[in-house]
RNA sequence: GCGCCCGUAGCUCAGCGGAUUAGAGCAUCAGACUUCGGAUCUGAGGGUCGGGGGUUCGAAUCCCUCCGGGCGCGCCA
């Protein structure tokens, strides 16, 4: 409805411009909207408010203009048009409009939504990318989600998403090094010898398991030979049974990766060294004391970066030119990148990367998601990966659960600072809206069991007069569901899944408002009809939403509320 | 010191491509079906949108500045 209200102000402009009542020169920008107050009409415009901006006219006359000039076709919709506030036109539709909405999303099914925008073009989607030195965490969990629900929303808006996993395993990482350095000394320690940690040590309780995993498997002569060989080896056992298990959590999560991209192979393979080649080239780079730099200044970035160090080895910010280069390489367009807020000084390093490498600086997009503080007991956990005490995504969701820990963490904008309270979300986790939500789904499909056993066949689109929702409530619900397409296409632009999340909150708000109010089994039976596919349509979009969200649309739940009545 | 994010109701947060009277959940209080699931609904109270300037006919929204909180600022990754 609000396209079609667009077109007509569209027409009228055109109109208006052509019969000299009205100059203006590009199509301004504004807004259809459905008004707080229902006195103001089904929906409004700040057209005339715009316009008259820019066309240096007053608003109202702008506005008596266009309405003037609205085409005739609106005339069979429109019940009143008014002006109000300082210049707004307001619609009032002819009752029963809502139904047309009721239709086309019946008709439009499990795609109802879907958008084209994307235009079957290609999106790297990296996320995750955690390093193969521990257990997952609870960022990383966010960081799953939000790549993972960016990459379902591009994909309903006709982009071809590929989802990517970066393995930090390159081997001069320190981080690896120190890592299989810990798993050695536990190893050790394993047959006797006093524990000898490096001074970079992980020291949690899964380095030790990794430990007993090798001498059970390799038995005690594991750690026999040249030292830089063994530690190769431990460091190969170590990263292979940590992302082994982040695979698993993360399919358990309900996040699949199209590819585990690993920076080992860019080194071995001399993409890092080709890369550095392009750059230089293009004249990025400089030699100071010995090592290679990147003048990321040149592109907007604070400091210039070494690429090479001074010793021979290639830094973190080669691999990553060579993976970004590649990204590209495989045909992407457009490049997103999730990582936690600790890694913002990154951002203008890699557009400056981008840019040298002779791509477009905003084809690269970097989603930035605040940290996660876990609170326990009232108490914030303090965490440290290398002393083993964080509590991980894993057991964070067989406590929660995976419905109620997705929801969550897509509850908020990802610029926002997630408190994340374990007791409370496990122990009221009734209050947890993700309940809320698949609450108002499992209820529509209880009515439309109901309406099948008590006889009412489901009714067919093409004989159900749905313009007999003219209830405040179903008007309410229907502008909402109308709403879905714009919600979508939002959420996806502005790189804002959790816009789809209070959508969805909204939706199910409405439906039970509606459901307060409206019966539908056994009213006048055109009626009855009418709101079975309103309540259809309702079901649609709030499951199309929960997919989005990777969380289940339940057809029933279970009764919690009531057996804990009966045995208190 | 520099950079990024945040500051909106008692609490947790939406809204921030300016626009008609600032919203939701939780909490508090008061109510609601002998028929579709009470994990629900209806209503009430509660806000100088951190402070101060500026732009604008109009600012929670844009700009500047200050204050408060978080996170960064390696030839680590």
């Amino acid at each position: 409805m609000k396209q079609t209200i667009t077109h007509w102000l569209e027409s009228a402009l055109y109109s208006a411009r052509e019969s000299g009542d009205l100059n203006w020169e590009t199509m301004p920008e504004f807004e259809v909207e459905a008004p707080r107050q229902k006195e103001f009409g089904d929906y409004g415009t700040n057209l005339a408010l715009t316009l008259a901006k820019q066309a240096r006219a007053n608003p109202r006359q702008v506005a008596e203009t266009l309405i003037r000039h609205l085409p005739a076709e609106s005339e069979s919709w429109r019940e009143k048009v008014e002006i109000a506030g300082a210049g707004f036109i307001n619609f009032t539709l002819k009752a029963g409009w809502a139904g047309e909405i009721v239709k086309t999303i019946l008709q439009a099914g499990i795609q109802y939504g879907q958008g084209s925008s994307g235009q079957n073009r290609r999106v790297l989607i990296e996320f995750v990318s955690a390093n193969p030195t521990g257990p997952l965490s609870v960022g990383h969990g966010r960081n799953g989600i939000l790549g993972d629900m960016m990459a379902r929303i591009l994909t309903a808006l006709g982009w071809q998403v590929y989802r990517e996993f970066y393995i930090n395993d390159g081997e001069n990482s320190t981080q690896i090094r120190n890592f299989a350095l810990s798993i050695l000394a536990q190893f050790k320690h394993l047959k006797g010898e006093p524990l000898q940690m490096p001074e970079e040590g992980y020291f949690g309780d899964y380095v030790m398991e990794i430990a007993q995993w090798i001498r059970d498997t390799q038995g005690d002569s594991a750690d026999e030979g040249d030292p830089e060989e063994v530690t190769r080896r431990f460091e190969e056992w170590g990263k292979q049974l940590m992302l082994e298990e982040q695979e698993r959590d993360l399919k358990e999560f309900r996040i699949e990766f199209d590819n585990w991209f690993s920076e080992q192979t860019l080194h071995a393979s001399g993409a890092v060294e080709r890369s550095l080649e392009v750059l230089k080239e293009k004249g990025a780079t400089y030699e100071h004391e010995g090592a290679l730099w990147l003048r990321s200044t040149a592109y907007g970035d604070d400091k210039d970066r070494v690429l090479v160090r001074a010793n021979g080895r290639p830094t973190y910010v080669a691999a990553d030119v060579a993976y970004h280069l590649d990204k590209y390489l495989r045909g992407n367009e457009i490049l997103i990148d999730v990582l936690g807020a600790d890694h913002h000084g990154y951002i203008k390093r890699m557009k400056a990367v981008v840019e040298a490498l002779g791509y477009e600086p905003d084809s690269l997009t970097i989603m930035l998601y605040q940290l996660v503080r876990l609170f326990r007991e009232g108490q914030m956990v303090r965490m440290s990966k290398r002393a083993g005490n964080i509590i991980t995504l894993r057991e964070v969701m067989d406590e929660v659960g995976v419905d109620a820990t997705r929801f969550f963490f897509l509850l908020r904008s990802h610029d926002s600072l997630l408190d994340f309270d374990l007791d409370l979300a496990k122990q009221q986790s009734d209050k947890n809206p993700v309940y809320y939500v698949q609450y108002a789904h499992a209820r529509i499909c209880s009515i439309l069991r109901q309406a099948v056993e008590r006889g009412f066949a489901l009714p067919a689109l093409e004989t159900t007069d749905t313009h007999l929702l003219q209830h405040e409530a179903e008007i309410q619900l229907i502008k909402l569901l109308g709403d879905f397409p714009e919600e979508l296409a939002l959420a996806g632009e502005q790189r804002a899944p959790h816009r789809l999340t209070i959508y969805a909150q909204n939706t199910a708000r409405a439906f039970h408002s509606f459901y307060a109010e409206c019966r539908v089994l056994g009213v006048e039976p055109a009626l009855m009809n009418a709101r079975l596919c309103l309540t259809q349509a309702t079901r649609q979009v709030l499951k199309n939403t929960l997919d989005l969200m990777g969380v289940t649309a339940p057809e029933e739940m279970e009764r919690r509320e009531a057996d804990e009545e009966l045995s208190s």
